[in-house]
DNA sequence: TGCGAAAAAGCACGACCGTTCGTTTTAATT
DNA sequence: AATTAAAACGAACGGTCGTGCTTTTTCGCA
């Protein structure tokens, strides 16, 4: 009996192999566009071998936002919490969020964007998942701001659930253009935004 | 030999109403969550006889985006062109798409938000025509920003595209928190985004 | 080295997919 | 009312889907 993290046993470690595989699917097809059998094929194995270890479709999606969710949080929010917090901490979840949509998302795709539109309609287990990986995250930015402004960072009168709308709204702007439109000049605006201004007076 | 418009002939107008039902669907579950057969049982028809109004799957989605699109821009665009140029015709446009997405997308989905997720990625005709859409409406929002500051109705400095961005920013946030989030407030934090009360100090 | 357990493969299933084709029903025209 | 064209149907095709089952292979440990 091994921990699922270290002294990786054979099962757990094809495991992740899998995952690593079908996250790179999702994030280009979604979620729902990726298929057990496809990801055999992907990975070199046999769908009865792959399903094995999810047991369920459904749990495989799930498996696949909670480990996108640890990477996302281990790029995004992790490097971020170890500095002072204030603006110095909230404005490096931004720029890392930026970062990361920039170099990983914007080429990739993103399984939060693409699971959010796939599931908003349709309630289960996956939803829920996604819904709380969300929620979580925008909490996090919102008590970044909340602290901010308990250090005279930000004016008193900001509103943080306002300023994370935002900022989210840019990301999701930022990820349509680029990807959709193929407009190169998305990521420039994203940083002149008028949100972001608000940071920047600091 | 009767146009498509006007004095419908019965395959015209079981045409548009299968369009109809379809919109329906692909709006809640997407472009690609939309199947034939689903789509054959809620008209009470039979798939050969829905598909061959379209001659294939492909053709069908293309027909739905330009439908939207053209709905989009019936309550949306064509309002907002009779007004007077600049500032009052751009705000018409904020206007009216913000009401458009409160009344119709949120409870019902958006065929353009749910496309460019599932086509960013995926070349070929549908792809290429949901470009051509999109483009096609940030074009003449940008248009009518330029007038505005034509019209010194906008700061010089005011950049169209960025303008533009931004605003498409906090409509994609709005759908998704009042989408997958249900947050009953998100409506009232896109009416109060930094980038609207520039238009505000009209 | 051999043994028990875990992992992967192989196969089959029912369901649904988009699509094709031939037939039948319905609408439009003379 | 008769004739022709359009529209809708029904059945079937080859595929792929997720998911069970059984068998074979591989791994980990005594």
């Amino acid at each position: 009996m091994t921990k699922p993290g270290s002294h990786a046993s054979k099962g757990s470690q094809t495991r992740s192999a899998i995952l690593d595989v079908a996250l790179d699917i999702a994030s280009r097809d979604g979620l729902e566009g990726l298929s057990i059998g496809m990801l055999a094929d992907a990975l070199g194995m046999s769908k009865s071998g792959v399903f094995a270890h999810f047991g369920s479709r459904e749990e495989l999606q799930i498996a696949l936002i909670d480990e996108y969710a640890r990477r996302f949080l281990e790029s995004v929010f992790h490097p971020a919490i170890k500095l002072p917090r204030g603006l110095p901490r909230l404005k490096a979840m931004f720029e890392n969020w930026l970062h990361r949509v920039q170099t990983i998302e914007i080429p990739n795709g993103c399984v939060f964007i693409s699971g959010a539109v796939e599931f908003d309609d349709r309630p289960g287990p996956v939803r829920d998942r996604m819904v709380e990986v969300n929620r979580g995250w925008q909490g996090e930015m919102r008590k970044a701001a909340r602290q901010a402004i308990d250090c005279g960072h930000l004016a008193a009168g900001c509103d943080p659930e306002q300023l994370v709308f935002e900022l989210y709204g840019v990301m999701l702007a930022l990820h349509h253009d680029a990807r959709l439109l193929r407009d190169s000049r998305a990521v420039e605006r994203a940083r002149r935004c008028a949100t972001l201004k608000e940071l920047n007076r600091y």
